[in-house]
DNA sequence: TCTCCCTTGATAAATAATAACATTAAAACA
DNA sequence: TGTTTTAATGTTATTATTTATCAAGGGAGA
């Protein structure tokens, strides 16, 4: 998991963004964890490398990674994971298995064309879109 | 907007549930909202009809008629509205206004194909699924 | 060094949801 | 009808999640 912290650390070499401690830290964690992270969840793991952390600092270093496409929010949970993709996306999707927890994400570069008619029907314009599905993964079916 | 009150008096007596009072006044109470209500909001509204009324009262309600495909939750507003289908549906979608803040819904009763072909690839099992879209509406623009 | 601006620290509060147990009342049954 | 059973609500308290506000720190450029 490297990779991510690297791509962090150019991403704010790039954009003249300061990688802070505790952004550092969150993103790191995020990113190791399998499963989406619970903003306390995010808090306690925090706790040993970070004296008297406070979920301001923690929500920050969050909208931080989501604002930049690192992470997203997974809304039906209050969880965040890291972004699986490597381009910025205005959408994603997720699928997440309702015995194990475990989610995958795919991104979708494009609404579907269902989707996309609909908007059209209502003229509309799409900014960004999250598409949360539940289910049975492989593993637990 | 007698019709849903309609179709939740018939829905109780052909599954012998119980139309209570504080669920009746919830579902009336979103029903007449044209946009989604917070929970605590609908708490609000319903002060003057139910005295002392408390979050679990609302909360059982809600869980109720969402159970029942009578309303929606909107994840990313933490809001419910009334589902607009007719029929039963495992999936719903949403636009949402950033602007003024009106959500329109449709139903999805088959997921996108482009969606289904990545839970075939994932052996995937969906149970049900929830597509929340923001952006600008036509009236906005 | 000084200043500006962004970030974090710290305190508090707002917002959202649930747990647990007592009470009530409708339904089921004898 | 009277009794039992079940489901829903009342009540109190707590937990979970997120945000507001202002003070303090610290790096980058003048
Ligand atoms: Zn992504
Ligand atoms: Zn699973
Ligand atoms: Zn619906
Ligand atoms: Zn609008």
């Amino acid at each position: 998991m490297k990779n991510i912290e690297k791509k962090a650390f150019e991403f704010c070499i790039a954009n003249k963004e300061r990688l802070t401690l505790p952004r550092q830290l969150v993103l790191k964690i995020i990113a190791r964890n399998k499963k989406p992270l619970k903003a306390y969840d995010l808090i306690d793991k925090l706790r040993s490398r970070l004296v008297n952390i406070k979920p301001p600092t923690v929500y920050r270093a969050l909208d931080f990674w989501q604002k930049h496409n690192f992470i997203h929010r997974i809304e039906s949970l209050n969880a965040f994971c890291i972004c699986s993709e490597d381009k910025l996306h205005k959408g994603a999707q997720f699928i997440i298995c309702n015995s194990c927890g475990e989610v995958v994400e795919s991104d979708s570069c494009n609404l579907p064309k269902i989707i996309d008619e609909f908007l059209k029907k209502n003229t509309f314009k799409p900014l960004k879109w999250n598409i949360e599905i539940n289910g049975i993964c492989q593993n637990c079916s």
